[in-house]
DNA sequence: CTTGATTTGTGCGTATGTATG
DNA sequence: GCATACATACGCACAAATCAA
């Protein structure tokens, strides 16, 4: 780990255990240099990172202030799978595999992922039941050129930890659009939708390290259990 | 401006303008250090910005890669007002003032915004009408110790730009959260629901530099005219 | 009102490590 | 091996905001 990294995450730490609590002020820029025998330019950073993830407000000549009340399910902005999130706040959550296919892109699809027509993908939609309901419905395309070995065993548990720490690929950013849609057919049949007619989707699309683009998702929420939030900046 | 926010701003602009397309390469951190005699920290700053915010991604010995197509709508994140939004966007928009009053905090209000009960709020309630219906309903509640002498001209326009430049308070930073909610009797009396029976809400808790919470604001917009967009990294 | 101490903001320079081609 | 490009880390100087003496 490097040293403004280990800076960051020892003051998350702090943070999620209570030992720094809202609106507290954190060591000053000196003091973490003396503590971690760093250089200013390193504190920093590390500071910085901080201020971006929505962990602390920096306030020119007065201090750092913490932002969070403690621990918290809050879901700052970041890419956290359906898995990792839900574990998170322990709740209980069953994931079934309702499709697994390889299928060719259509027009739609490879317009949105920017490829080919035809070009080969690998189809997974799963239904996510959350507390005895069937809740979510996910539908992952994966370019199959670029994520191999998809079985039915890693769809059930956590694909990206799969492509992560089996494949070694590194995922980077994800552009992500949430936005309301009538339900489709496949709602109405895999989801228990109370009698609401609308979904909300979030798609995203998640790009490697390089750049290059390995997966569009469309994940379809029920209205009532959709929940987002993140921290903005000026 | 700063040095850092020169070449930054220089950049998207660029990209705004389309001199530089996606999948280009920009400058390499030496040249732009040449071009703009900056360091090499400056530069380097200056890049990580354009990263955050989602216009480019830095590959480790290869370079800088430009990710959006040009110019485009995308609402990176980053806080921005309807009226902000819109003008951007070229789009037929009008606001109407429904109310405005002065009100004490309720208990859910002053829940929400760690507020004394009875705490002096400044309530307006506006409508957003874009390209001839009624779709948004706004509702903002500012701390009426901070943001003094809104008249119904000034909520007309755009809020923000007033509390920026006439009251001269810096604005920060925003707790964001986006959830769907069944109508409100509001909603039936102020928006064209065309029969939808929910909303999307997004709720804001925005705060000014030094920490404060300014500001409550509830969005409320029909379902069909709901989208966001952002970048998200791991 | 002024001064000084503290704290964050901006900018410079340098050295070394690591990934890519 | 070598050149290029980004990553990490160190150091220094001065500016600007805040606060207390």
């Amino acid at each position: 780990m490097n040293k403004y990294h280990q800076i960051y995450s020892d003051i998350v730490a702090d943070i999620d255990n209570q030992r720094f609590v809202q609106d507290d002020k954190i060591p000053s820029e000196s003091e973490l240099m003396l503590s971690y025998e760093a250089s200013r330019g390193t504190v920093r950073k590390a500071v910085d990172m901080l201020q971006e993830r929505g962990y602390v407000q920096k306030i020119h000549g007065k201090g750092v202030f913490v932002l969070k009340p403690g621990n918290i399910e809050f879901q700052l902005s970041g890419i956290v799978s359906f898995q990792e999130m839900n574990e998170r706040m322990g709740r209980k959550v069953e994931s079934q595999v309702v499709e697994l296919a390889e299928v060719a892109a259509d027009a739609a699809l490879s317009k949105a992922m920017r490829l080919a027509e035809g070009a080969p993908l690998v189809k997974i939609k799963r239904v996510r039941n959350i507390d005895g309901e069937n809740v979510i419905l996910d539908v992952n395309h994966f370019v199959a050129a670029l994520v191999s070995g998809l079985s039915r065993e890693v769809a059930a548990g956590s694909i990206y930890r799969y492509i992560e720490q089996q494949l070694g690929l590194t995922i980077s950013y994800s552009q992500r659009i949430i936005e309301a849609q009538p339900c489709s057919d496949d709602d109405r049949r895999y989801l228990d939708l109370n009698g609401m007619d609308h979904v909300i989707v979030v798609k995203n699309l998640t790009h490697l390290y390089d750049g290059r683009l390995f997966e569009y998702t469309e994940s379809r929420h029920r209205l009532d259990k959709f929940y987002f939030t993140d921290i903005a900046r000026r």
